[in-house]
RNA sequence: UGCCCGAUGGUGUAACUGGCAACACGUCUGGUUUUGGUCCAGAAGAGUCUAGGUUCGAGCCCUAGUCGGGCAACCA
């Protein structure tokens, strides 16, 4: 069990409830039920782990399950990729199974249900059982063929088995109730003619059953307890308990849906379509380009599972729809990769450092620690020599005394070496840096325990070697999209929100030797710079390392930036309009009663402060309120005091309602009233 | 216009099931630091969509409204 009893989401408390009335543990049973038609994403991962989380919590099973029921957009790949994703997850299901293992088990039932005259076969066009169907706020129309003869039903279903009909002339139909409010149960398609070959039954059947019709049925095959699905299927769930009641044996369990709202990510998409769109489109490299919100994207991004699980325990499961900002997915990734990824040096954007007086042909290995976090996490050796690569933004000319990195006559440390000075800067003819020339402490190095290597110097600097660096390539990843909800809206396609610049190809960095010997999977912080990991285009003569996610960097908070795309929007409020005075003394003064001392004297504050905006029309319909709200009726009368005092005159309305508030039995009320009549 | 969900700081969630709103992210201070990272200390920020009602007491219960989302695929 997770946290006793005090914090569990509206799902376990459901499952808690059950055990509580009586079904017994053993009979928990849960699945994880995705179609194969995609890759999994990031809001996949929030239902992955709460069903197998509570199969871990209750010690339950839990399914995989391939609800695999439309050949049409259904491929073995995708089977592929879900197994592995969920793997990698860490999480191990209990049976592998698959919608279409139990074909033959819902056409049987199919058949009892036509046979007790649940359902018909329709031979309809599409359009005309549409139209039938009616509105939401019109009941529809039977079907001509909602009264065929049981015999006749049989006969045709039989029928489109053996292939005998086209693609699209029948369909079998459950016989519901054509004037449901819910349209759903408005004669429901059970079963399609479908002459496409599926990836695991072959050409074996030729009619598919619906999601409806099989969903629920395989939970109650496979005895799943709670079938958990998200909530767009809430309307389904009366359906889900149609189909179950015309099936079930009582003696058996019988399975029960509940939803849960789909989670979403800020600046993404989040549907199976849409990410498809991504990848048919080619805006991104395939269903794992690091940019895509995909398991298997942010895998080779350099997320971990654990950062993924993470981030699932931390954004937590509800009804109500929402839009989680991306900065909580970075906060469990850099948490884990702060603890766990070897501290290493690479400089993306160089230039030249020459140390005058440093001999041009010594060569020292120096120390670095491999992870400060970790106590025993041991240490590399990196080259040292006369000249360097450091980073072109670490270098000014002259900067103010908030700039803590390297400029003329300031010293700053490198990184496990020396301490330097800048003295000299070489041009082009453009004016651009091509050299800066140092002098350096020959007495400071790091580790080395003498005075001068403890000084103290404000800045530290990363490096590499330039005759040691092993060039490398740098895919640096911004968001994918400009817009915080690229999909919600209304008169533009979220592809018009798409981020030109997303993808940042570094061809020229340099990397100490160290990272050589870099396999899939490593986890690296470049110190000062981010996390990286390599990617899998990587060849041993051409490094390519994806940058996961940059280190938080108070330093570029204080800079003047020009082009942000990030724009701390308002969005919640902008459907409230603003409050006026009047309700804004209303709200204060609700909870008047409650509060004492210090928040009683703030509250009493706020209100004479507000009603300095107040008018007598404002206030006046409040005089009416219940005697029981005395909280309000104090509130209203500190507001009416001081209009009095802003010269507001005195009328009957006014009288009446002081009086009451004298005459009232609550203390603060009789108070105030007294002091303003 | 029918039915079904939902509404708590900028964001995501809590609130022992009715007892004066908590946690995390983010933001801002300050300290430590051979990473402007980490870590540590602290601060600001909501009175729980609105209006009624029940109650000694409501974010939790009831009613009405407002706003947001979903539902009329031979998709899942």
């Amino acid at each position: 069990m997770k946290e006793g009893y005090n914090s569990l989401n509206f799902i376990e408390q459901i499952v808690a409830d059950d055990l509580k009335e009586g079904i017994s543990q053993k009979s928990l049973r849960f699945r994880f039920p995705p179609e194969p038609n995609g890759y999994l994403h990031i809001g996949h991962a929030a239902s992955i782990c709460l069903n197998f989380g509570l199969g871990e919590d209750n010690q339950a099973p839990v399914n995989l399950r391939f609800d695999d029921t439309n050949p049409i957009k259904e491929e073995q790949e995708f089977v592929d990729s879900i197994k592995n994703d969920i793997e990698w997850l860490g999480f191990k299901w209990a049976k592998e199974c698959y919608t279409s293992d139990y074909f033959q088990q819902l056409y049987d039932w199919a058949i009892q249900l036509i046979k007790d005259g649940k359902a018909y076969v329709d031979g309809q066009s599409a359009a005309l059982m549409a139209e039938q169907k009616g509105t939401p706020t019109t009941p529809g129309k039977a079907s001509p063929y909602r009264d065929t003869p049981v015999e006749e039903n049989l006969r045709l279903f039989e029928e489109m088995k053996d292939g005998k009909h086209a693609e699209g002339t029948y369909v079998l139909r459950a016989k519901i109730d054509m004037a449901s409010p819910n349209m759903l149960m408005r004669d429901p398609l059970m079963y399609r003619i479908l002459n496409k070959p599926h990836h695991r039954t072959g050409s074996e059947w030729c009619i598919y059953p619906m999601y409806d019709w099989a969903h629920g049925q395989s939970d109650y095959v496979e005895q799943v307890s709670h079938s958990i699905c998200t909530l767009e299927f809430k309307p389904h769930r009366e359906l889900y308990d149609w189909f179950l009641d015309q099936i079930i044996d009582p003696d058996k369990l019988r399975p029960k849906q509940r939803e849960f709202a789909r989670r979403n990510l800020s600046y993404t998409v989040m549907s199976k379509r849409k990410l498809l769109e991504l990848v048919q489109s080619k805006t991104v490299a395939g269903w794992d380009d690091p940019r895509m919100p995909t398991i298997s994207g942010l895998r080779r991004r350099g997320y971990t599972p654990e950062s993924i699980r993470k981030f699932s325990e931390v954004s937590g499961i509800t009804k109500r729809d929402s839009v989680t900002d991306v900065s909580l997915l970075e906060y469990c990734i850099r948490e884990d990769l702060n603890k766990n990824a070897t501290r290493v040096m690479g400089v993306l954007d160089p230039v030249k450092l020459i140390l005058g007086n440093y001999p041009a042909d010594k060569t020292e290995m120096l120390i670095a620690e491999n992870n400060p976090e970790i106590e025993n996490s041991g240490s590399h050796e990196v080259p040292f020599s006369k000249e360097l690569y450091i980073e072109r933004e670490d270098f000014k000319e002259e900067a103010n005394s908030k700039y803590f990195r390297l400029t003329l006559g300031k010293e700053v440390r490198l990184k496990n070496a020396y301490i330097i000075k800048g003295e000299s800067v070489e041009k082009d003819v453009n004016g651009r840096i091509t050299a800066i020339h140092c002098s350096v402490d020959l007495d400071s190095r790091s580790g080395s325990g003498t005075e001068a290597s403890m000084r103290k110097v404000k800045g530290t600097l990363h490096w590499v070697s330039i005759e040691h660096a092993v060039k490398a390539e740098i895919r640096e990843y911004d968001r994918l999209f400009l817009d915080e909800a690229p999909d919600s809206h209304e008169e533009k396609g979220f592809m018009e929100f798409i981020n030109p610049d997303s993808l940042n190809i570094v061809k020229e960095a340099y990397v100490e030797p160290f990272l050589q010997s870099a396999s899939i999977d490593d986890k690296f912080q470049f110190q000062r710079v981010g996390y990286f990991t390599l990617d899998k285009d990587s060849k041993a003569d051409h490094l390519v390392f994806n940058k996961t996610v940059g280190l938080k960097d108070s330093w570029a908070k204080q800079q003047p930036k020009d082009n942000q795309p990030k724009q701390q929007s308002n969005k919640g409020q902008q459907n409230q309009p603003k409050r006026s005075a009047i309700s804004e003394i209303q709200k204060i003064s609700k909870k008047y009663t409650n509060l004492s001392g210090d928040k009683l004297e703030s509250a009493k504050e706020n209100i004479l402060q507000l009603a300095e905006e107040v008018t007598y029309e404002d206030l006046q319909p409040l005089f009416n309120t219940a005697a029981k709200k005395v909280g309000t009726r104090i509130g209203v009368t500190l507001a009416l005091g001081v209009l009095l005092k802003k010269g507001q005159a005195k009328n009957d309305e006014i009288e009446q309602f002081i009086e009451a508030g004298k005459n009232d039995p609550n203390e603060l009320l009789n108070e105030a009233a007294k002091m303003i009549g």
